[in-house]
DNA sequence: CTGTTAGCGCATTCAG
DNA sequence: CTGAATGCGCTAACAG
């Protein structure tokens, strides 16, 4: 391996020089510069990393941590693409990313200690938020920089992140089924553990008071995310004496299971029922029907995460920031008006 | 941050001694090493990485390159899929991994280099395969450890990858259409210049030589991927004047689409048309009908290779490898028996 | 069984 | 504008 003081040699410079010519510092001559660059190039010389971290206390490497895959949840499309947020702007910030590689709650504990103590990473991106998360809890007190993609559980006001206004979203897509005349609505979400879920659904609820209609509880399901696509939810549905004409699902991966069931029952979306959902991943445009969905825009999600992080492994004192990122309804063919 | 030297004070120790209770080096007491460890416990060490790792030049991490990102492939549920299974193995023998945030071909191969000069890991996993590629040429010249998942275009027998047998895969379940009565079986596939969709589809037209079938070239149909879910395909097959009855498709995604294409023009599956399919994402269960598709083992297709590339890393003189991951078929509602 | 010494490759004082 | 010296935190060779 080539290092450094070779290049210095072959260049007749020192050392230092040549690190300076790395760090491109103004106070080299740009003679200089070019002798060493050149011998640089013809020996493949290449600066080494852990040599640089050591010194620099810095890793520019950001740690992203996925929900534990015990369950199938990581089959979310929404994986891939958040992923391509976030490395968009870490690539462009000439960072890295390491990826958890965890599958229980235990291993990832134990990674993301790996990760902080080690000095792996300068700074942490959570893809889940659950209520009083080990690792949360652990990144606070040591603090060490991390943000959360959607809303923190506890002390919201204290942990950066980046999310959608889920209530909102909520509130207006279930709006928009009113306004096509439904006034029978029901909503089917995953995990009540999730705040995604709750505030969507509040939203759907605020919709339906605002609307003057009635807010059952029987109309408010929650499944097992992804669990045998939603059958139990449409069976349950289904034996309602007063049926449903539209349904918000929370997730276009459920809605998926939720369009296949109800075709099995013989129920047509949107002639019988209508649907809407939320993140618009490409699933939601190749279905049939086309979904009516909510785009909360995932692969900004990811971005921006990645963005205010860099930031705040930068400048320790970074205010916390809460960063919203604007959702768009996306409509296509699975609602229809009732007369 | 509290170091080495820390700890070896507050134990009364040498810095090399307790370097040698984190190896756990057995020659060592048993007492000292409670000793140090307890002081390490107190002080709250954590060996710095960057440092172990100049010294092992070794970072015990690996680099996980995806596809280059410009189109949609990276939404198929196969990649959150494929890392689990990596991330298991990586996790078990206590590497790290690195993942490719590049978009473009450029821009990964750039980072590429990076991870290789700058030894940010110690081997690569190639999640793709492309006929003359900067990337794996790069990575031979250089002698750097590195596995293919799929088939590799250029020196196959010297690059050790992990693969199903999509021709065999490709030809029985071709041949399970043919069992069921069907006669006029239709491929479609993604790019041709995936080698997945091609051994596939030479699998499917082996299966119907062996049976004595027509195998002609308006059957086979190659749609850019996912591209507007396969829209063009269903068109193009039904303005044929010998419509098929069966349909292989070369992916799970790309059947889904199908799928929709199909209801939308009134055809059944299976009853007018029975499909079959590949890879087993969590989608084939949950549409409607549920897919018969073979499945190839996603999960160990990542595992495998991870394991293999770290005992390249860890054995420079490994031997190349070709492993091949079994699949098996599984048997749902999308295909009919035709009398 | 344990301590001393040296050095991994680089960046950064401090001199000049 | 450039060089010499020092240290980042750790491991390994060599003594003892």
């Amino acid at each position: 391996m080539v290092n450094i003081k070779d290049v210095a040699k072959a260049s007749g410079v020192s050392p230092s020089t040549v690190s300076r010519v790395i760090a491109d510092n103004p106070r080299i001559t740009e003679e200089t510069k070019k002798k060493v660059r050149k011998a640089m190039k013809q020996l493949g010389y290449h600066p080494n990393i852990s040599a640089r971290n050591l010194v620099a206390k810095s890793t520019k490497a950001i740690g992203v941590i996925m929900p534990s895959s015990a369950n199938t949840a990581l089959q979310n499309p929404f994986f891939p693409e958040i992923l391509r947020g976030i490395g968009s702007v870490i690539h462009h910030m000439q960072y890295s990313m390491s990826l958890s590689t965890g599958e229980t709650e235990e291993e990832i504990f134990s990674e993301v200690k790996r990760m902080v103590f080690g000095s792996y990473v300068d700074g942490v991106i959570l893809l889940y938020s659950r209520i009083n998360d080990r690792v949360t809890n652990f990144l606070r007190k040591n603090d060490f920089p991390f943000v959360i993609v959607g809303k923190p559980h506890d002390h919201e006001t204290e942990i950066t992140h980046v999310d959608n206004d889920n209530f909102k979203a909520g509130k207006e897509i279930t709006r928009h089924l009113i306004d096509k005349g439904h006034e029978k609505i029901a909503f089917i979400g995953g995990s009540r553990e999730l705040f995604v879920t709750m505030d969507r659904e509040a939203g759907y609820v605020t919709a339906l008071e605002e609307a003057g209609l009635e807010v059952c509880d029987e109309y408010k399901i929650h499944t097992e995310f992804l669990k045998s696509g939603g059958r139990e939810a449409v069976e349950y549905l289904l034996s309602l004496e007063m049926r449903p004409t539209a349904l918000v699902v929370s997730d276009d991966l459920i809605s998926l299971g939720i369009l296949g069931r109800l075709e099995e029952a013989g129920i047509k979306v949107p002639g019988d029922i209508s649907l809407v959902s939320f993140n618009n991943v490409y699933l939601s445009e190749i279905t049939r029907p086309a979904l009516t969905t909510v785009d909360v825009q995932i692969y900004e999600l990811g971005a921006q995460s990645a963005k205010i992080l860099i930031e705040k492994t930068q400048n320790k004192d970074e205010p916390v920031k809460r960063i919203i990122i604007p959702y768009n309804i996306v409509y296509r063919d699975s609602v229809m008006e009732l007369k």
